[in-house]
DNA sequence: TCAGTGACGTTTTTT
DNA sequence: ACGTCACTGA
């Protein structure tokens, strides 16, 4: 944005000084140079409150206020942190090391491996994933003999990181009676105590054991308290309480101080007590983590939580045009705000916010596609565009229209590449490796290939080890000594654990991990499994595992301050998020990015689709079941404010779900929209129209109720504007035209001066006037 | 033990 | 429509 001066290398101290502050406004640049104490930006949507607390990150590296491993910055996502990373050091125009760049999990999953032994476990704990924790959970169900129709291990497994992220153990949650809180408490307590013996921590034992770290060794909290000169926070208001706990225990200086007397003061001694260079950025509107205990009571109570705190607002926006903020603005106005801000912008009016009703998903894609094309023919950069959408199952219908047109795009999240079965079990064996108790990486390597072990000599394998105390690892060595296990299945047995051992001794020996994975893979009789199925599947898994080695040399090549260990890429692939990879190929000029909202946070785009604005797809129904309204609008929002010039929403009157189709209503949250900044068109076809308007009575009841609800007084005569074919029309945008038909309620179709084209227009949103 | 078959539930969102 | 899961026969 702003100009900078280059000064020559070695040049002037204040030279560069001006040079980190360029560009910032006086706000921001409040923000960079805050000194001491506690800071809090309240910062919206667009408004640079990364970039300002990347600023103040290498700010505070510059001026020599902290060496760099006393900075501690945590981001949202991993791909965050190496954007925030990589633009402090250009700002910098050095590579810096030891910087603490990280998300949560990152940074406590670091801490936790230096203490591990305090808690009861090894360095070498595993990390599991969602879908590894539920493995376990299931089997702990099954162990209790409980119907999983009923109980699902999903919902279980959810309630006990509900109650995880609220920092209750086992048996604090006993405490509430009743038939499923036993259930759930039963389970929690037998899940914690299977995830112990296999020296595994689950997502949110990550942040919950490093408070327990931090509250029962005082010696390492005041260790990191005193080490951290500074902390950053991102997203504050995504938070849950236990990173909150976390944030206070890092913060406190002065608690740390007095709980570590030995600790020399040096530095200490100047700050004023209770000095807490914390500072965090977050925007209220934008917390859209609820569901998985982010609590937005953390950003609104900074104030109290640190009386001194100052606080910084910052609410011009650099990213969209005016139309797209007054349609976010007035979309947010709807909720109940603890802290209202409006955004505004100096990048003018723009183009209005387009809404197009499509006739069922495959319209819509096409029609998204058709746009796409059109952009692109103006000039704009396929890098430049992208769709939303609420869930991840939507992109497939739009994915199968790109491919059609060949339009590259990049899929985020989605069926994450860690999450693929092949790559699974890759990681399992990697796991047992390093790992001989994870249990759930070896019932995975067991499986696959086939070995001829089957679930009886399983069973029958888990259940001795369980007697006996012993890791099914260590006892898959001698497996004929195992009651009821046949001579298959123990010489399949026998077979895994001397491939094990093979592979460790080349650990030993220092094999590079890249090549370790690679005769993984082939020793392991992985990839001879998969060619012998000759499938175009399996040809694409062979491909998957081999992206995995290049993976792993890649990262290998990273400049680190030491070589790759196996156990660091295992901790890099268990936390590496949705946000990493592309599906498609990039073309030579880019991708179209294909994203969830959710995955949206973020990021900023020139053009920006949201596709599926229905009622139950967002607001989702599920959300809305739960009482989760204001959320979803709060998502919506995040939606509508990654676009910087054209906004353009989609909706189906059809959509295909639980495998029927089924007529949709139109989202509220497009009823919400103010009818000045937004142009609103109905494509649906010909011919469809008498079987579709006699149908979607649903949906055109949803439009007459929301024009009922918004009176025509207030300066626009748009909605429900009463129009008779022949009338003339004024149209905001494409001027005057002639009221050609009238098509079922609240539409009309209108032959413009202008162009001569005739478009569907909906009443309720285009702002007509008769002349 | 395992491949093949049919019934069934599935869809929020993610570090 | 699709993947998962339980059941069945070899």
């Amino acid at each position: 944005m702003g100009q900078t001066v280059i000064i020559k290398a070695g040049g002037g101290a204040s030279g560069r000084a001006e040079e980190l502050l360029g560009g910032l406004n006086e706000p921001q640049r409040a923000a960079v140079t805050h000194g001491e104490g506690p800071l809090l930006i309240l910062a919206g949507a667009g408004s640079g409150k990364t970039r300002v607390l990347t600023h103040r990150l290498a700010y505070l590296v510059f001026s020599g206020q902290a060496a760099p491993d006393q900075i501690l910055a945590i981001t949202f996502t991993n791909k965050a942190a190496r954007e925030m990373r990589e633009r402090a050091e250009a700002l910098l125009q050095r590579s810096v090391q030891g910087l603490w760049i990280a998300t949560f999990h990152s940074v406590c999953a670091r801490m936790l491996r230096a203490h591990a032994e305090l808690l009861g476990y090894t360095p070498s704990f595993t990390i599991y994933d969602q879908a590894d924790s539920r493995r376990v959970v299931k089997r702990v169900l099954e162990s209790l003999d409980v119907d999983t129709k009923r109980f699902a291990p999903a919902l279980l497994q959810s309630r006990i990181s509900q109650a995880k992220n609220e920092l209750l153990s086992a048996g604090e949650v006993e405490r509430s009676r009743g038939g499923f809180e036993e259930l759930l408490a039963e389970t929690y307590s037998r899940y914690e105590r299977e995830l112990q013996s296999a020296n595994a921590l689950d997502f949110d034992d990550l942040l919950r054991l490093t408070v327990r770290l931090f509250e029962r060794h005082p010696e390492v909290r005041s260790r990191y308290a005193l080490h951290f000169r500074h902390i950053l926070i991102d997203e504050y208001q995504d938070t849950n309480l236990a990173q909150y706990r976390i944030v206070r225990l890092l913060a406190d200086r002065t608690a740390a101080v007095r709980a570590d007397a030995r600790e020399e003061l040096s530095a200490e001694e100047e700050k004023p007590p209770g000095a807490r260079n914390l500072a965090v950025v977050g925007d209220d509107a934008q917390s859209i983590y609820g569901f998985r205990g982010a609590d937005v009571r953390n950003i609104l109570d900074f104030e109290a939580d640190f009386p001194e705190a100052r606080v910084i607002r910052l609410e011009q926006n650099y990213r969209s045009t005016q139309h797209i903020l007054d349609a976010a603005n007035a979309l947010i106005a709807n909720n109940s705000a603890a802290l209202p801000k409006r955004l505004w912008s100096e990048l003018g009016a723009g183009e209005p916010v387009r809404i197009s009703e499509l006739e069922d998903e495959h319209a819509e894609a096409r029609y998204v596609v058709g746009e796409i094309e059109r952009q692109l023919e103006g000039g704009r950069a396929l890098s430049e565009i992208a769709v939303f959408y609420r869930t991840n199952a939507m992109s497939r219908v739009l994915e199968e229209a790109l491919v059609r047109n060949q339009i590259p795009y990049r899929l985020i999240g989605a069926a994450r590449f860690y999450e693929r079965a092949e790559i699974k079990d890759a990681l399992a064996y990697l796991s047992l490796l390093v790992n001989p108790r994870d249990s759930v990486a070896f019932l995975r390597a067991v499986a696959t290939p086939r070995r001829g072990v089957g679930a009886s000599s399983l069973a029958r394998l888990q259940a001795y080890a369980a007697e006996q105390g012993l890791s099914l690892c260590e006892l898959a060595a001698s497996a004929e000594s195992v009651p009821g296990v046949s001579r298959g299945a123990a010489r399949g047995l026998r077979e895994l654990a001397a491939l094990l051992d093979s592979l460790r001794a080349r650990i030993a020996s220092g094999i590079e991990v890249a090549e370790l994975i690679a005769a993984t893979l082939r020793e392991s009789g992985m990839i001879a499994a998969l060619q012998a199925e000759d499938s175009p599947e399996a040809q694409g898994r062979i491909e998957n595992l081999e992206q995995l080695v290049a993976l792993a040399a890649e990262l290998a090549g990273e400049p680190a301050a030491e070589p790759l260990s196996l156990e660091r890429f295992l901790e890099q692939t268990a936390l590496a998020g949705a946000a990493e990879e592309a599906q498609a190929a990039d073309g030579p000029d880019g991708a179209v990015t294909l994203t969830t909202l959710h995955n949206a946070k973020g990021s900023e785009y020139p053009v920006v689709f949201i596709i599926g604005c229905e009622e139950g797809m967002i607001p989702h129904s599920r959300a809305i079941e739960e009482g989760g309204l204001e959320e979803e609008r709060r998502l919506f929002y995040v939606g509508l404010t990654r676009a910087m010039r054209l906004l353009h929403l989609t909706r189906a009157l059809r959509r295909y779900s639980f495998g029927a189709s089924s007529y949709t209503m139109a989202s509220r949250f497009l009823d919400e929209l103010p009818a000045e900044q937004v142009l609103a068109e109905s494509l649906v076809q010909e011919g469809w129209q008498g079987a579709s308007r006699r149908a979607l009575r649903p949906a055109a009841g949803g439009l007459q109720r929301s024009a009922g609800r918004r009176p025509a007084g207030a300066g626009t005569v748009g909605c429900g504007l009463q129009v008779a074919v022949g009338d003339d029309v004024l149209h905001d945008l494409f001027g005057e035209g002639v009221v050609t038909a009238l098509d079922g309620p609240g539409a009309v179709v209108v032959r413009f001066a202008s162009d001569g084209s005739e478009r569907t227009l909906l009443t309720e949103y285009a702002n007509l006037r008769r002349l």
